[in-house]
DNA sequence: TGTACATCAGTGAACGCGCGTTCACTGATGTAC
DNA sequence: TGTACATCAGTGAACGCGCGTTCACTGATGTAC
């Protein structure tokens, strides 16, 4: 059955967004295209008049899991204290507990690393939040070294808080990269 | 055929070790216990004279990495100069090419995690690591919560040099963060 | 010491299952006349 | 304006494949007598 203009964008959209949510909270290799049309009240065989293969969907995903994040901290670039508010949302607790939603590298990104499947979109990815962070530092070598040091500690405080079964050791780890980060950036820079 | 004495101890070892090297590098989900028994020299079949299912084996290669990598760090921690060493090696280019003998947290425990696998020994794990940093830095509160800061670091700057492509920025990545967790280690001491 | 038997680590075919992908088909809509 | 036809997003059965697990079996070794 043929469908109305714009009617073949959105069902590609749909198919994106539910895709990049549960590649990052289920994994790469656990969503299958089946349950995932499903969902979406499709049939399997349908996908293929979007995607050339999973491995398309992915790379698509991952770009629009980027966007949306990109988006989501914006708000908090563009705010009084820019890198405070950046590390508020990073290490919170809603996103440790959605990851769905979240940051696609260290879930994502991660997985495509060890499936073998390179993507320029991730260094792109991680050097424009680099940039951000270091921007906020201030100027010069120095804020790009630290912008390291501290993306390295979000991401990792991320990390280890998801794979903690304590949910209060999850929230210990979570608070202490948080204090400290925001007490660098407020008096850190050289 | 029967064996001699301690040939199943053996093979259960050598079962052990195989598992944790291929969880570990290509992650447990795209493991197969046919292909890993064949690596062996053995038949799939055999396996379940050894474990009663893969979720078991995966529990017992968890607690075999990680005993293997305390070992390694453990000449680490004896050393002179017991944190600065252990950051050297945590964040050595070695460990980063080389994930099926490192650490398991950001690549076997983080997989078990969305698996929903959760283990104890994760929790334990990530506390012993924890302990011998803080300890390393001296008593008291601060110790304790910059360890969760440092071991944050650590687990992000590797996580995230595996994910870049380019393999001058996943150095400048481990070096970023190398060099400001010793500076650390050397003068921020309270 | 020599023979009969029990053990059980490992074999390899088979199980049902879900995976990614292909393909002949359907049928509501847009287009051409 | 009304009819004939082309389009193509989506359908659903089928493909080969590898997965984890089961199971009847084999046969070299250890044990009992």
């Amino acid at each position: 059955m043929r469908y109305s203009a714009d009617h073949k964008a959105q069902t590609y959209q749909r198919i994106v967004k539910e895709a990049a949510a549960r590649f990052r909270r289920d994994g790469i290799g656990a969503t299958g295209l089946q349950p995932l049309m499903k969902a979406l009240g499709l049939t399997h065989g349908g996908f293929y008049a979007h995607f050339k293969s999973k491995d398309e969907l992915v790379e698509t995903a991952l770009r629009a899991a980027n966007e949306d994040l990109f988006k989501v901290t914006a708000k908090a670039f563009s705010s009084e204290k820019p890198l405070e508010a950046f590390i508020d949302v990073y290490l919170s607790e809603a996103h440790r507990a959605n990851p769905e939603m979240g940051c696609p590298l260290p879930t994502m990104a991660a997985e495509m690393g060890m499936r073998g499947q390179p993507s320029p979109i991730i260094d792109e990815a991680v050097q424009r939040r680099l940039d951000l962070i270091a921007k906020a530092l201030g100027a010069g070598e120095a804020a790009d070294e630290q912008s390291l040091v501290m993306f390295s500690t979000m991401i990792g405080a991320l990390v280890l808080s998801r794979t903690v079964e304590d949910p209060a050791f999850a929230t210990r780890i979570l608070d202490a990269s948080r204090e400290a980060l925001k007490k660098q950036a407020r008096t850190d820079i050289p």
